[in-house]
DNA sequence: GACCAGGACCATT
DNA sequence: AATGGTCATGGT
């Protein structure tokens, strides 16, 4: 650290990184696209932003900073892509496509914390409504942020104890809906050290899965969000209604499938890094939703009649 | 206005 | 063990 200096913008070399595509794939909640093409949002108490260049990311801070590793390891920079593309089956042209068609696409590894919260306020929300809350707790209860824009306030994400103290009924405030009795369960066991986020990191996959689903509010879906995008389990495969439906499609024939009998295929078929493969082919099908699928009118109108 | 959204939980079978 | 209903809330 002696010979580093300070800087207020960092260049990261990296290849194969689409920034638009990871910061709106999903997986964080806290990132908005600035008219100027700066990706403005927050990690670890800070206000960041981000934008692609030709060779790479360009971050900013507020204040100059010397150490960024924490943006390193949050950004996963380091990991070449390539190899775990090359872990996928070579001969699924679901995959493939979804890969084809959304390259650059990374996995973030965020606050194990924040990641939790977030996706304990996920259940049958859509991904904007899940911001909004996400925004919402942050203005109430997090600590207020040195912002690049005095016009545009910006909050930390607050702590479990900070949660908990704050009630439920101000976490209900905040559109969380049914939700708010789980996400201030599940603060309170955390602030009371019943469940020790930081020792996840170095259990099993198992292990780790078991500690989180003792939370109120979190079953084996969101359990396996916050291991693969908070803590880097390969192999965590969340499934959520896109991927039931995108598994079904693909590898079932479109029959019904039991989670037990999904989840059993996909640890067999996708492999060690069966948890990218689940992203690709989760943002492809979700992309493939929100297009009314280019003039289908009327006639075949089921792109796989499979159903009967 | 019906239907759906990165589900989990509880009460019935 | 395996379904079915229920829980808020906003977008399409």
């Amino acid at each position: 650290m002696a010979s580093e200096s300070a800087t207020i913008e960092k260049h990261f070399p990296v290849a194969d990184y689409n920034l638009a595509v990871t910061l709106a794939s999903g997986q964080a909640f806290r990132w908005s696209l600035k008219p100027d093409g700066w990706w403005e949002g927050v990690v670890h108490g800070r206000c960041l932003r981000l934008r692609q260049t030709e060779t790479g990311l360009l971050a900013r801070l507020v204040r100059p900073a010397q150490d960024w590793l924490w943006l390193e390891h949050y950004l996963q920079t380091e990991l070449d892509l390539q190899t775990v593309l090359a872990t996928f089956p070579r001969n699924d042209i679901a995959l493939q496509t979804a890969v084809a068609s959304c390259r650059g696409l990374r996995l973030l590894r965020q606050n194990p914390w924040e990641c939790l919260a977030s996706f304990i306020l996920s259940s049958t929300k859509q991904i904007c409504q899940i911001e909004q809350c996400v925004e919402l707790i942050s203005r109430s209860l997090g600590q207020k942020l040195e912002s690049f824009d005095p016009a545009g306030e910006k909050f930390g994400f607050p702590d479990a104890a900070t949660v908990a103290a704050g009630g439920e009924e101000l976490l209900r405030a905040c559109k969380t809906g049914f939700r708010a009795k789980y996400l201030f369960g599940s603060a309170r066991m955390i602030a009371a050290g019943e469940v020790d986020l930081a020792s996840l990191a170095s259990m099993t996959l198992e292990e780790a899965r078991d500690q989180l689903t003792r939370l109120p509010g979190v079953g084996p879906k969101i359990a396996d969000c916050v291991l693969l995008f908070a803590y880097g389990f390969p192999r965590a495969f969340p499934v959520d209604v896109w991927v039931e439906r995108v598994v079904r499609e693909c590898y079932f024939n479109g029959r019904p499938v039991k989670r037990d009998r999904l989840v059993a295929f996909v640890e067999n078929h996708f492999g060690q890094r069966a948890g990218y493969a689940q992203q690709y082919l989760f943002h492809h099908r979700r992309m493939l939703g929100k297009i009314p699928a280019a003039a289908d009118t009327k006639p075949a109108a089921k792109r796989r009649g499979i159903a009967s």
